[in-house]
DNA sequence: GGTTCTAGAACC
DNA sequence: GGTTCTAGAACC
């Protein structure tokens, strides 16, 4: 049973035959990537890592030339890594090709659903930029250079905000890390 | 006889042990990369074209493993590339790994000197700041009420930065809460 | 300047 | 939405 079917099974059980809510387009990449990742048969190629929070490519080689043809329409690492950076996942070690996302882990395919590929912001700030581009010529130079000015600020305001986004996504995913790392850690030591 | 030598010795013999007149700084990347092209000895895994106006790589995977970490400090194929496009190489070929630049053929080592490294733009703010610049003039009273627009978002976007300010602050300070705690934990187990 | 990781953009 | 090619940016 593939993903797909499975995903439909939990619907269906949880909730009686309706299609599953929030997931209406689960995009094909993710639910292949799954697949491969899960049950492609070839564990020594690709796996989860220990926890179970994130996969790892042991053998980019084989995968490239062995796997990807099976789920993908080409063979190349790089083209599978655009698409994971596509939809948020991150390199995760720097000493392997481990992938990892918060909604993609072992065991729990009902979360896909919540992975959405990135797109370019839909962004507040063309609302305006268009109107402008209409307008008749001006000659107040006053007006235009406070302008700039303003505009400059708020691109630079901007920065700092997306700046601020990656580092609290990256915190976030530090957490989660530590969070799963240390009960691992815990449990083995328990155990 | 390696590209470096080679090219001593056209400049001395051409200009009687005068230094190379334009390539004061030949990047390592580009003679490393002739060599690897001219005599690496592995004509299967990478060699020019019929015309030896490009070079193919035939095998990526072998380039990767056995070629780059005798040239370079690692293994991927993709930094390789990344370097290539920084000298402005360009893949020439759909069907294969073939690269070329202008002045990178065969038997014309002493064109290297004239392959510039592509550095960062200075442009320091957004595109659409610059597409702006560009426009025609805008009546000012759309200025005006550009500005105004402008303001209210300005303000809007440093009440956002001190969000993310505060959310930072209590990310990091989880962060460091959980370090101190797993570490505990574990030095308590372990004793 | 080199290496790594991610994103932009064009094309399909 | 997927694939390819190139560039930005951070880090070393």
């Amino acid at each position: 049973m593939d993903v797909a079917n499975q995903l439909e099974e939990q619907a269906q059980g949880e909730q009686g035959g309706k299609p599953p809510a929030p997931g209406k387009c689960l995009a094909p990449f993710l639910t292949k990537t799954y697949d491969l990742v899960d049950r492609s048969g070839s564990e020594h190629i690709v796996s989860w890592n220990e926890e179970g929070t994130a996969f790892v490519v042991w053998l980019p080689e084989d995968l490239s030339q062995h796997l990807l043809p099976k789920y993908f329409k080409h063979c190349n690492f790089s083209s599978f890594i655009r698409q994971l950076n596509t939809y948020g996942f991150r390199k995760s070690a720097p000493d392997r090709w481990e992938f990892r996302h918060e909604k993609f882990q072992k065991g729990q395919a009902h979360l896909l659903g919540e992975i959405t590929r990135r797109k370019c912001e839909p962004s507040v700030y063309p609302s305006f930029l268009k109107a402008r581009d209409k307008g008749p010529p001006v000659e107040d130079t006053r007006l235009l250079e406070e302008n700039k000015i303003l505009q400059r600020e708020n691109s630079e305001l901007l920065l700092q905000i997306a700046q601020y986004k990656a580092l609290e996504s990256e915190l976030t995913q530090h957490l989660s890390q530590f969070t799963a790392t240390c009960s691992n850690k815990k449990a083995r030591l328990l155990s």
